[in-house]
DNA sequence: GCACGCCGTGCTAATTTATGGCACGACAAT
DNA sequence: ATTGTCGTGCCATAAATTAGCACGGCGTGC
């Protein structure tokens, strides 16, 4: 049960998308596949309306926009998106450090679907779409504080992969972390999973008290201070309250 | 040449979007393929990391935020969406109709990428994703005014589909609105696509006069007055402008 | 001006691959 | 207890994809 085919044309089509405009020779390099095979796929994926040829080199493919009819259920209908931008913005304005908002996805990660981005010279960068462990960043953990114990128990079943020297990979050592994000209402990152990035986060509710996502502040290690740490809390924990009322109020 | 796996992969991956969260029963109904074949494809699609189970009920299937990794390159980057979020809402606001921004896409439709919603009880309704054709529509013709004479000749030469009874299928007669649509700077469409949805729109130009996007007012038939006309497409030619100008600006 | 190399494309036989009918276990309603 | 429905897994057959090769166009450098 694997088909070969498609799988290598889901793949093709990210690469797409981190490349466009491509052409095929640079994907054959990218995945050492036979031309044609990788031609043939291409356009496969054209002819379903998923790649168009660039406008001004038409042997570049790029991503069509049809694909924005296939949107997550997590953003479905729901105004998450819309809800957020304003306080994420506001919170932006008040902390000057990029904010993104995550939710998460397959069990054991986080996916990045917006970003309002500070404006220091030196900031972080993940990009719309970028996926994190949940278990090894601050919006991860806002996450799983907030989540239900037979899923949480679930997570810590598995081994903690460990990304930096500060990683938490002991489920012990988790979940007093875990109990502690619950009691202040933010989560704190400092270099666990990217080294020099950290981040303060804070989960959005669902009316039943599901959470649906995250507001993370962002900053480089550098400008990392715990002093500041008790009112950034204070402010991502605002905003993300801000947002869970705000969906439920529309 | 053509994979057939893959297609219907997508298809398939399209229906999960539009029905989620979603059966394996319910899709087999809807193809008529048999179950085996599609609960194979679903597999796939999820060890790829594109279909996730409901949290809810883990026999049904929906789509995973893995898939906003994977963007349009007429939203790549540029700050479009961002850009044109204020002045849509602030157009909304004044005309108190939907708002829509539209992309070209496969050189003869069109894709929404953004709306803002009216707060009319009655409103037209196009959801994000939605295709619609470039002769029929204002936006359409928004952009058509606006593309370099090789290009527009490409989509005249084909034959034009007629979707009502006031489509104009005729390129002549095409060509002359399109000269109307420059003149004025906004294009006007009445019931030519759905029937009762009016639509006014403009064009964002990017910094070599191309077209990249129309905002789009658009509203049923019922509310359509044609003396507003000209206060209306001032309106949304100022909107379209404004975003051009804030595009370019950051 | 010529030859070379690179690129995108199309073809075809060999082989791998997907297909879909069928069966099993679970669950819900009758 | 029973019937219908659902999701899932298996396997021989049949059909699909594969990848090597060749062609034509294009730009470069000799």
């Amino acid at each position: 049960m694997e088909m070969k085919s498609v799988t290598r044309s889901l793949r093709i089509l990210e690469a797409v998308a981190q490349h466009q405009p491509v052409t095929v020779g640079e994907l054959t390099k990218l995945f050492g596949l036979p031309k044609s095979t990788v031609q043939r796929t291409l356009v496969t994926l054209h002819e379903a309306g998923w790649l168009r040829a660039n406008r001004k080199d038409t042997t570049r493919w790029e991503i069509g926009a049809r694909v924005l009819a296939v949107r997550p259920a997590a953003l479905q209908g729901s105004s998450l998106l819309a809800a957020a931008r304003d306080p994420m913005i506001r919170l932006r304005d008040k902390v000057n450090e990029t904010i993104h908002l995550s939710v998460p996805d397959a069990l054991d990660c986080m996916v990045v679907v917006d970003r309002i981005d500070s404006s220091h010279a030196v900031r972080t960068f993940h990009d719309i779409g970028d996926i994190s462990p949940l278990h090894a960043t601050a919006g991860g953990r806002a996450i799983l504080a907030n989540t239900g114990k037979s899923d949480r128990d679930e997570v810590l079943a598995r081994p903690l992969e460990s990304y930096s020297e500060t990683t938490l990979t002991d489920p012990q050592q988790l979940r007093a972390e875990l109990e502690l994000v619950s009691a202040n209402g933010y989560a704190v990152n400092r270099n666990q999973f990217r080294p020099g990035v950290c981040a303060i986060a804070s989960a959005v509710l669902d009316s039943d008290g599901s959470p649906l996502a995250a507001v993370v502040i962002s900053m480089p290690d550098s400008r990392y201070d715990p002093d500041r740490l008790p009112e950034l809390g204070r402010l991502v924990a605002e905003t993300a309250k801000e947002i869970s009322a705000r969906r439920l109020g529309s």
